[in-house]
DNA sequence: ATGAAAGCGCTAACAT
DNA sequence: ATGTTAGCGCTTTCAT
């Protein structure tokens, strides 16, 4: 059935194949313009029976049209950007849309080579994590004359559209809670903060939330590379060690959270009454550890879902205005690892 | 500094910017060809200070090139692919190719559009987990006429190139293993098998070994959606409500795995003793459970370096004969979940 | 309802 | 070292 040529097929093999002209193929196969139902089956079994494939390099340029959406984000590794790629396929799965996904690994000369290349490939839209880039980055997406939404983060200025939360309010929420729970000598423990902004303003909306009821971190601990439980355990034995009488532990995300988790329960601290701990994220593969770890969902699903919906509207309505401006509000899950306020 | 038109720049501007014909431009920015060092700078200014990204799919059209590779995956959320990923990666990163991912979500008719998407685009060669396509997606790959590799699974048929491991054989070795530590009545915790051929394949290699010493499956459970440890401890509960004198649990992934262990040692289980555990994958991830899980890497980051080096290996030269057959052999890590063997 | 011509923005191949 | 010409395989536009 198939011929075998060693060239690819075109549409002119199509064309040939069933005796209609290219252009009423190429109508059938976008399904567009008006085809006779005759015609219609000619053309689509001729197509089926040589295996044709449709060369969308050349239809992208002669249509000046791509139905791809640039995703650029971290990594896939740690568990919350995957949950944000699901947000965002659901709602494009509804669309002619399709994402592609690029990844930076928080480097931001690597951002900004991925932001090139995928830009090069003219998508209708860019959904990327972040408001912090390099000034090129910036400029590119300026000039893109595309919607590009930026997501994850709120505080800060997106060259056009953002969706996302403060993280900067997220840790001074999960400070003022620890607060409230009578908790007095507080360690952190996360990410080396030049690498990860998200991070580091939980961090600064942590300590300033502390501050305001007179109290300092009492220990910090930082690493850098792939989280594991492992790392939890360790940073968590690290700090036990140097600061004995800590009795709250904020990590800055649930993966580390959970592997200092099971290290305290191990070592017999009375959880959460002796020692408190939270994380960030609210990874529901984790339900199932002994104690619930106190935490915070980021909203990742949602936060997919509010970008891609926006690169969708406004490549359907190109005249829509832009600069939309999201800002979810994350709550607290108490937990088990967090006591009650105690006035 | 930038020309502010609402039309996407072309070569032709940057030609007219720099006073230099498009074709020089056209090398300078692909560096290729000699050109002078000063119409080089001239050329590269002008593009930088116009904020010139060059339309690759022009360039695709015309070269007959396209430097992306497909990579076909079944998801991103199981922590199995991510580190395949890693390994594509690490090897394409040393080649102009690029990876570009689509997810077929476990569905044969998903993953039939997406290779269908992606060919549209006619990548440079195609990475694809499994082993199990439908006769449509099977006939498009072996007419695509690029290097195709399937990957993860080695028990069938490829169309072209294929590297993994044998499942199969990977679930006789874990069967032969807790028969020699001498449990005698052994359970299975896994996926749906329809949805998971891999996990199927394990499945039957595991009860071949157990046959071959006289044992059957004693208890199965078996479930669908994503993997965390609550499903492990649901799964793991239920088995042993059921079967309360079962010795063994085997489980087709660690982090089912990682929540049975945890469900075992808090209901006092005396393990690897009274209960022995394995399950399959060597999620470094998990390392920080109060015990290690007994497991088998799956070699999952060499299997994705090798199908990598196989598509950039006959990119660069298209004479090379293609149906590479790489069979990878993981090894058991033992951990603390099963006993040492009793002769 | 169908077809013919022109051209999308680049690069291969061939000048010079 | 640089320029010219002719497409790449489609879709747009305009005829019929």
């Amino acid at each position: 059935m198939t011929a075998d040529l060693r060239r690819p097929l075109t549409l002119r093999d199509v064309s040939e194949a069933s005796g209609v002209s290219e252009m009423t193929v190429s109508r059938v196969l976008r399904g567009q313009g008006e085809v006779s139902a005759q015609t219609r089956v000619r053309v689509l079994e001729a197509a089926r029976a040589l295996g044709y494939v449709p060369n969308k390099i050349a239809g992208a340029l002669a249509s000046q049209r791509v139905n791809l959406v640039a995703v650029i984000i971290p990594s896939m590794s740690n568990m919350v950007f995957p949950e944000v790629m699901m947000g965002i396929s659901e709602v494009l799965d509804e669309t002619p849309l399709q994402p592609v996904v690029g990844l930076s690994h928080y480097k931001p000369e690597r951002e900004e080579a991925v932001l090139y290349e995928m830009l090069s490939w003219r998508p209708s839209g860019v959904i990327m994590a972040g408001l912090e880039h390099s000034e090129a980055s910036r400029a590119m997406m300026r000039n893109a004359g595309i919607p590009i939404v930026e997501i994850m983060d709120t505080d800060g200025e997106p060259v056009d559209a953002m969706v996302g939360i403060s993280h900067r309010r997220a840790g001074q929420e999960m400070g003022e809670a620890i607060v409230q729970s009578g908790y007095k000598r507080v360690a952190f423990l996360g990410t080396k903060m030049p690498l990860d902004h998200r991070a580091r303003k939980r961090f600064e909306g942590f300590t300033q939330a502390l501050a305001k009821a007179g109290l300092e971190v009492v220990d910090q601990e930082f690493y850098s590379g792939g989280s594991g439980f492992e790392k939890g355990r360790e940073m968590t034995k690290a700090v036990l060690d140097r600061t004995p009488d800590v009795d709250f532990l904020y990590y800055s995300n649930d993966m580390i959270g959970a592997g200092g988790l099971l290290y305290c329960l191990e070592m017999g601290f009375s959880v959460p009454n002796r020692l408190g701990l939270a994380g960030f994220n609210g990874v529901n593969l984790l339900r199932g550890l002994p104690k619930h770890l106190t935490t915070m969902d980021a909203c990742r699903h949602e936060i997919g879902r509010q970008a891609a919906q926006i690169v969708a509207s406004r490549t359907e309505n190109p005249k829509l205005p832009g600069g939309e401006r999201i800002i979810l509000t994350p709550a607290i899950t108490r937990g088990d690892t967090l006591r009650v306020a105690d006035q």
